[in-house]
DNA sequence: CGAATTTGACCGGCGC
DNA sequence: GCGCCGGTCAAATTCG
């Protein structure tokens, strides 16, 4: 995994503001000391991303195992079915096929978690691939209603999932896959971005992109260790910093110095 | 006007 | 056999 881009795209403000020329120029130690600060704060910014990047890194990583390692841990909401499933799945002599296929289905079935604001009424997970709603119910296990999707791209995939918000936690989307995907994907740009509610972009960014996924069921989705995905959490740290004003502000100060300095010709 | 979404009805599996 | 429940269908409605 390449973190190279956390150096090369270091955000960095050294707009070439160096201490250079310009004797009459009173506060040289003033402007000395206030890109000193910047370039600290410059530093510990830079820190704060590696870190990040490193522990999104170490959590994926460990998500990945724990999805290895619980296989029948897929599938279904209810425990019932799923328990049933699993028994029926072992002894099965393969009798009724479209049953078992449904049951294939069920097992193969990955979940994926993602963080929106909770008084978003809108079922949406965006993973790129085109969804069309064919249903929406009420389950008993979870007052929030579930919704019903079948993958639109290509008329023939099976693909379905299912979204439901989190009973326990209200700003988390549950979105179930099942299937695979018998086409490619169609917009890898758009891997792994999540749907932004309008209003919340005044608030702090409040968006996971996906905080855990169990075995590939989307191959497309495999796509997180691309430099796409390198691209979408750049974008993302870009977009969280342009709404700091202290960060703001500071680039703001040093382009107008800059300008100042050297003035357009 | 065609596509997408909504929503009540219906179906099949499962437990009692 | 009956009722409950999750999943799907399809007509009605909304949207672009």
């Amino acid at each position: 995994m390449g973190s190279d881009w956390i150096h090369q795209s270091s955000p960095s403000l050294d707009l070439g503001v160096g201490p250079r020329r310009s004797p009459d120029q009173a506060p040289v130690g003033v402007l000395e000391a206030m890109l000193n600060q910047i370039s600290e704060e410059n530093r510990r910014l830079t820190e704060m991303v590696s870190d990040m990047y490193t522990n999104h890194s170490a959590l994926r990583r460990r998500l990945s195992y724990l999805a290895s390692v619980s296989p029948c841990e897929k599938g279904s909401a209810s425990p019932k079915r799923k328990r049933v499933d699993c028994e029926k799945h072992a002894a099965s002599d393969g009798e009724h096929a479209c049953k078992r296929s449904r049951e294939d289905a069920m097992t193969k079935a990955s979940k994926v978690y993602v963080r929106t604001d909770p008084s978003d009424p809108s079922l949406v997970v965006t993973d790129g691939y085109q969804w069309r709603k064919y249903g929406q119910k009420v389950t008993r296990r979870n007052p929030s209603p579930r919704a019903y999707f079948r993958c639109s791209f290509a008329p023939s995939c099976p693909v379905k999932k299912k979204v439901q918000r989190s009973a326990e936690d209200k700003s988390l989307l549950v979105a179930t896959y099942e299937g695979v995907h018998n086409h490619k994907h169609p917009s890898p740009d758009e891997v792994y971005t999540v749907k932004c509610p309008s209003h919340i972009n005044s608030s702090a960014p409040s968006i996971d992109p996906v905080v855990t996924r169990q075995p590939d069921v989307d191959r497309g989705l495999g796509e997180i260790e691309s430099p796409k995905f390198d691209r979408a959490l750049v974008e993302q740290m870009v977009a969280t910093l342009t709404k700091d004003p202290n960060f703001t502000a500071a680039v703001a100060a040093a382009i107008s110095e800059r300008i100042l300095r050297d003035p357009p010709a």
